[in-house]
DNA sequence: CTCGCTATCCTTAGCGC
DNA sequence: GGCGCTAAGGATAGCGA
């Protein structure tokens, strides 16, 4: 966009968030618009923001609007196994763009700065260092990398569940067979970039949204970190 | 876009339609989520193609999705009124800024020109043949203004249905209260850019998802054209 | 508030693997 | 099918009228 970088965070400025909304929802329905004319798709939207009254829909016309919304209700919004699957996968969603976006950045600068200050470093370190080095930087590839993987497998498979019983992890794909704790107890703080709504419940488990999530051997696993464990353990779980 | 520029028409190449839709579709969502993130609004979507079994649907926890939807269907989608205001003016968007893009590439054409045929034109040419030139030119001018306006204007407000009785010309904001045709009969085929579900009837009016339009005099009139004439005769009409 | 402008960032069509 | 790349078109932040 114009001139600057933009962050992806809450604009504060009243008269700013006003104008930004209206651009950019100008676009969304130009591009909701292309897309369906393009690809012979339909498109339902609806926006609604605190400012305005009444909320804005796509496309204008409220039977079609209505229609595409019963055709969804009857394939997909009735059926409750499916319910809140999504709702971590939101989150993630935003860690793993975030992570790409951070590669990206690095790789740039990387190719911008086209090795000069890397020749500098060659020839006043040691071999050791020089291995060192390259040791640590192959670790952090492929520490970004699985990091990204099991996000994005994560994201394409609904969300599963999880629980401890016994010493043992339990997932499942129906949040119903994970026995739900009902005196959800500490946030935790020792992780503040959790889950805004995570807490931690009296048997030392993760809980979100009144479904046990997990905790191993008494540490606690923030989700991506959680994920990643679940696909270690997950060979001789089953 | 990358390399040419597209045109907005359906992509018959089903390989490359889906492959453009999946593209596309992603960008749409990221433009959602971050519409979302920056102006604190909320955004339901439903993506629904005949190559996927299931929708799509933004964002993807289905628990906000419902509740938008239901929050929407509370202030809108019951009122009767409502239905089908927009039917017309999705059409009339496109009009509109195809007519735009006409504009922005001619001025651009002038621009980049800048002014060499002018003067050899000014040389050649009398007096009289430049004040013809310079009136045609102002008149288009006007002429292109207008229908812009004209058409801006209809598609901010609620579209208005018409209907012809006693040669005068009858528009409400109702569709309830413009008599509907039943037996819509002939396409006009002096107008193939029309409306492709527009028909007229066995009156000589218009008729549009079965409310009638108007005709005036006889003549046919696309809808543009249409809606110019109606802010034309408005002033001594009401 | 709306419009136009422009610099800059973002999206994506086409291609190769 | 997907991924990565690149060039071109498109969107838009910030500003001024």
């Amino acid at each position: 966009m114009g001139r600057v970088k933009i962050v992806m965070e809450p604009i504060t400025n009243d008269k700013k968030r006003k104008i930004t909304f209206n651009a950019r929802k100008q676009g969304l329905i130009k591009k909701a618009r292309e897309l369906t004319t393009l690809c012979d798709v339909n498109i339902s939207m609806i926006i609604c923001s605190d400012d305005q009254e009444n909320p804005e829909i796509f496309p204008p016309d409220c039977q079609k609007l209505n229609s595409l919304i019963d055709l969804y209700k009857r394939n997909r919004g009735m059926d409750p196994q499916r319910i809140n699957f999504y709702a971590i996968s939101d989150y993630l969603m935003d860690r793993k763009m975030k992570i790409e976006e951070e590669l990206v950045k690095a790789k740039k600068k990387n190719l911008e700065a086209k090795y000069p200050i890397w020749f500098d470093f060659l020839n006043n370190a040691s071999e050791l260092q020089l291995r060192e080095f390259a040791f640590g930087l192959e670790n952090k590839i492929l520490d970004v990398k699985s990091r990204i993987e099991s996000i994005k497998n994560f994201v394409l498979e609904p969300v599963r569940f999880y629980g401890v019983e016994d010493n043992r992890i339990m997932q499942s794909w129906n949040p119903n067979l994970v026995k739900p704790v009902t005196r959800p107890i500490i946030t935790p703080s020792s992780y503040p970039d959790l889950l805004p709504n995570m807490m931690v419940d009296e048997y030392g488990s993760f809980v979100y949204e009144g479904h046990r999530s997990t905790s191993i051997n008494g540490a606690w696993f923030p989700p991506d970190q959680l994920i990643h464990e679940y696909f270690l353990v997950s060979d001789f779980a089953s």
